[in-house]
DNA sequence: ATGCGGTCTGTAGCCACTACAGAAGCAAGA
DNA sequence: TCTTGCTTCTGTAGTGGCTACAGACCGCAT
């Protein structure tokens, strides 16, 4: 088992694997400001610490529930500077469920439109299709 | 009204007004070569025939569904080849709707997850958010 | 002739990564 | 100590699908 406490710090490898972030995500994620420059080895490796660690993966749950870099940095901000207040955060959280809520409704409207045309399609060999000629339908 | 018949063919504003693609984008996709190079006049600017009216609204009207441009461009081959049967185009079809469905459930389980977070959440002025600490949570 | 809007080319930017190339670090075994 | 082989380094460019300029030119009406 790998040692979660090293004293020496953790190499970008061990981020990723703990985190399920990619390395190359890692090292973007630092150019952008979202996380900090890390502690080096004498040879130039970054050696990152718990709290690194605890970030990435507050980043990484954040990125899965569909928050945008930026949201992401907001919420950090609010962290950094440790002047949020439960309100604040809820509201973010909310107005996120919102746009996922828009999203879900979009996609709904074109599930039903791609199963109208499928259904009107004989699936047979003939050169004429109702799907094609609803693309083609001028507007 | 705009003389839809012009012999002298449609400039690319109007085939942006026809079809509610952006110019900049009409030349993009001329680019990427999913629309033809069209005919000039003799200074320089792009001059539109009818088929190629019904080309952009095609693609327009694809993109709308949720095609992607390289989903769009074999649809197109397909009817340029003039060799496609109905079941092929009904293939693409379903095929993209399995997609729009996988991403419905995604954002389904996104919802879920959002509307769990704050619903634990007091909302209050306090400093202390169980979302941040679900976000915060290691892996 | 002038004015003004439409159009031209070419390039760079957006988001959130991802994919290299080519060099260098690092740890374990012989 | 040397080698082997994996990991990491920096820097740059590419992805998709546009969008946004700058600076010049076209074309039509007055």
């Amino acid at each position: 088992m790998s040692d979660f406490t090293n004293a020496r710090g953790y190499p970008i490898g061990e981020m990723s694997k703990h985190t399920g972030v990619n390395i190359e995500t890692i090292r973007y994620y630092e150019r952008i400001n979202i996380m900090p420059k890390p502690d080096r080895t004498a040879g130039g490796n970054r050696q990152y610490n718990h709290d690194q660690l605890k970030r990435l993966s507050f980043i990484k749950t954040s990125r899965e529930l569909g928050f945008s870099i930026d949201e992401i940095r907001e919420l950090l901000e609010m962290v950094d500077r440790q002047d949020f207040t439960c309100g604040e955060v809820h509201g973010l959280t909310i107005g996120h469920l919102a746009s996922v809520r828009e999203k879900i409704k979009g996609l709904r409207k074109l599930e039903k439109a791609l199963v109208g045309m499928a259904a009107e399609c004989s699936q047979g060999d003939v050169p004429d299709c109702p799907i094609l000629e609803a693309l083609f339908e001028a507007r």
